[in-house]
DNA sequence: TGCACGATGAAC
DNA sequence: TTCATCGTGCAC
C-alpha cells in the first residue's frame, strides 16, 4: 500500500521536493500494465533565474508547462533521441521543476533505468505526457507506507556546463549506495 | 525559413 | 571521443 502525493507536495521549495522525491514510487499504468519505479536520483531546476533551467529562456511554447502549476509533468525530447521527465514545482509562474534522473525497478520494468532517458523508455514515458497531471489515476507519484531511512548525497548537476556558475551548485541528489543511480 | 545546439546514451 | 537525430529558439 502507498498513498498518492497531492498538489501540495509539489507546491513547495524545489530543493525540498527534489530531496523528498527520493524513495518515492513513480507509477505509470499503460496498456493494462502498472509500472512502478522507486526514485533514487533527482535534480532541482530552480526557475527562470537558473541559467541551467529551460525556463531561463523565458515563457515560450516549450517552457509554458514548466511555468505552469505544481504537479504537472514536464516531458521533453533531448538530442532528438531521448525523453526526460520533470515534475513542476512551486507557484505557477516560477518555472521551477525537478528532473527525475534514475529509478530502481519495483514492478513491471525490464530495462535499464539508470539515467533520465533510460527510465523514460523503460516506463513508456514520452511527450504525450507533457503537461499531464501527476495527480492522475494512471500517472502519479506515491509514498510507500514503509519508508526506509536513507542518506542523501549532493552533487553538481549533469550536462549543464554551459550554465557557468550555476553548473557548480549542488542541485543533484541521490540515495547513497543505491545501485541504480546514473553517476557517482 | 534556416541553423546551431542540447538537463543523453551507446559505440568506438 | 564521437555520433545519432529532431524540436526549439533565435537570427536573418
Amino acid at each position: 500500500m502507498m498513498h498518492k502525493l497531492g498538489y501540495e507536495f509539489y507546491n513547495r521549495d524545489t530543493q525540498i521536493v527534489a530531496r523528498e522525491l527520493l524513495g518515492k514510487y513513480l507509477v505509470h499504468k499503460y496498456n493494462q500494465v502498472e509500472m512502478i519505479g522507486k526514485i533514487v536520483e533527482t535534480e532541482a531546476y530552480l526557475g527562470a533565474h537558473d541559467l541551467a533551467a529551460h525556463s531561463s529562456k523565458g515563457l515560450t511554447d516549450r517552457t509554458k508547462i514548466m511555468f505552469g502549476p505544481a504537479g504537472l509533468a514536464y516531458v521533453y525530447l533531448i538530442y532528438g533521441v531521448h525523453h526526460c521527465m520533470n515534475v513542476v514545482t512551486e507557484e505557477e509562474g516560477c518555472g521551477s521543476a525537478v528532473l527525475i534522473r534514475a529509478i530502481e525497478p519495483i514492478a513491471n520494468i525490464n530495462a535499464k533505468t539508470n539515467g533520465p532517458g533510460l527510465l523514460c523508455r523503460a516506463m513508456s514515458i514520452d511527450r504525450q505526457l507533457n503537461g499531464y497531471s501527476l495527480c492522475s489515476d494512471n500517472f502519479y507519484i506515491a509514498a510507500p507506507d514503509e519508508l526506509s531511512k536513507i542518506k542523501i548525497i549532493k552533487r553538481p548537476r549533469i550536462g549543464v556546463n554551459y550554465a557557468r556558475h550555476w553548473s557548480k551548485r549542488l542541485l543533484r541528489f541521490y540515495i547513497k549506495d543505491n545501485l541504480f543511480i546514473s553517476k557517482k
